[in-house]
DNA sequence: ATACTATTCAATTGATTACTTGAATAGTAG
DNA sequence: CTACTATTCAAGTAATCAATTGAATAGTAT
């Protein structure tokens, strides 16, 4: 009989109001305070008549409500419940996710080790210009040989060269050994960025030592 | 920022595994027990085919896991916090939408199902004239006795005996043990009509060895 | 009144999705 | 080996959905 057919097309309402990365998103600003059209749309980067319509959706299926106040139409999460709903989504993605270990090792681990990249590997996709690498040592010490192609952004100018690194590219990068912490904290804060950044293995003088290409700045 | 949208994707695809009813329906008859792809082609009336396409959606969606044994692939929820989402989803629409209210109230919930009825509870209320009980072993057997007040329908009558049953109570179903499967059909049939409808945990013998009541009809 | 703002509605387009069919794969049994 | 079973894959079609555009509403300010 069509009785669970009914119940289960109900749930799917709710599925199908959360199947979409920006509504998603917009529920997660909503999660925070409520707002209005215009505020989401801006957020979420969508028109207005757009993300409109991504709203009415999630009030039919009873994930938010609105009033409207003079002009504009103020929008909140229906109940805590959609909170916890949201957490729980969250907490199976990031589960499938470390299964999987996609995004999660290089954005969400906190625990994360900080796996090395080895020197054939790198050399191997800095050919195929998937990478870029950063060069975290002084100046003086880049410009007397570094790595081919590498880019030297000393540790206090990376938050504001941030701009010029292409967000989609993998990040990797070294310093002067395996026990200089410059590479770790530029990894880390890449990382808090949202790039996949790693370090290379050991540092320069071992790059070098192994016969491996050098470039340098005369 | 890429970063957001690639996480919200992975969130939405988690929520487009839940937008359609089949699905949901699946994920319902997995909180149960593992099945294989060819029974819950037939519990949710679809080919295999469409069934095998749906379960790798959901599996994709980190939400149920499989193996093989032998020639048949078994599925099964990928953990507790998909039982826990599905009680988020039920929870919320129960809550907002006006029209599912009435439904819920006859279907027991997905939690409910998995949870048999305890001797003594039921006990209690049949005295209380709170449930019908239905047996449905072979007449034979129901005469050489039963439970108190229980109805003898074997599962080829209960279609059209349904009528004789009160839509407002609930509905205890009980057969020969636990493993016996004539009380599971009769209660998902039950509930497929909207009835309130559960099992007995174990069946007859463990009643009477138990030393619970019994009746006969000499 | 008129002009203006925030939101929604309606129609259109291109992209996904569900489901069907028939074939492919992997494991079992004789 | 061959026949058989359970499941998956691949290709095609019809239905559904996201986003755009331009117009319609409802409220505010002058």
């Amino acid at each position: 009989m069509s009785f669970k057919q009914d119940l289960f097309s109900q749930f799917a309402r709710i599925g199908k109001a959360l199947s979409h990365a920006n509504r998603l998103q917009m529920l997660d600003y909503l999660a925070q305070a409520e707002r209005s059209v215009e505020d989401l749309a801006r957020v979420s980067g969508l028109s207005v008549a757009n993300t409109s319509q991504h709203l009415q959706q999630l009030r039919q299926a009873g994930l938010v409500s609105s009033d409207k106040r003079g002009l504009k139409v103020h929008y909140r999460l229906a109940s805590d419940d959609v909170v916890e709903l949201l957490k729980m989504i969250r907490q199976i993605s990031e589960r499938q996710l470390a299964d999987v270990g996609r995004l999660v090792d290089t954005y969400l681990t906190i625990k994360d080790q900080l796996e090395p990249v080895q020197r054939d590997e790198l050399l191997d996709r800095v050919r195929q210009g998937l990478v870029t690498v950063i060069d975290v040592r002084p100046e003086n010490e880049y410009a007397a040989g570094h790595l081919p192609g590498a880019i030297n952004i000393p540790p206090d100018e990376l938050q504001q060269r941030l701009q010029n690194i292409d967000p989609d590219k993998e990040v990797v990068a070294y310093c002067r050994g395996p026990h200089c912490v410059y590479s770790y904290d530029a990894v880390e804060m890449l990382r808090e960025k949202g790039l996949s950044a790693s370090r290379l293995e050991d540092g320069f003088p071992e790059w070098k030592s192994a016969g491996f290409p050098v470039e340098s700045s005369d």
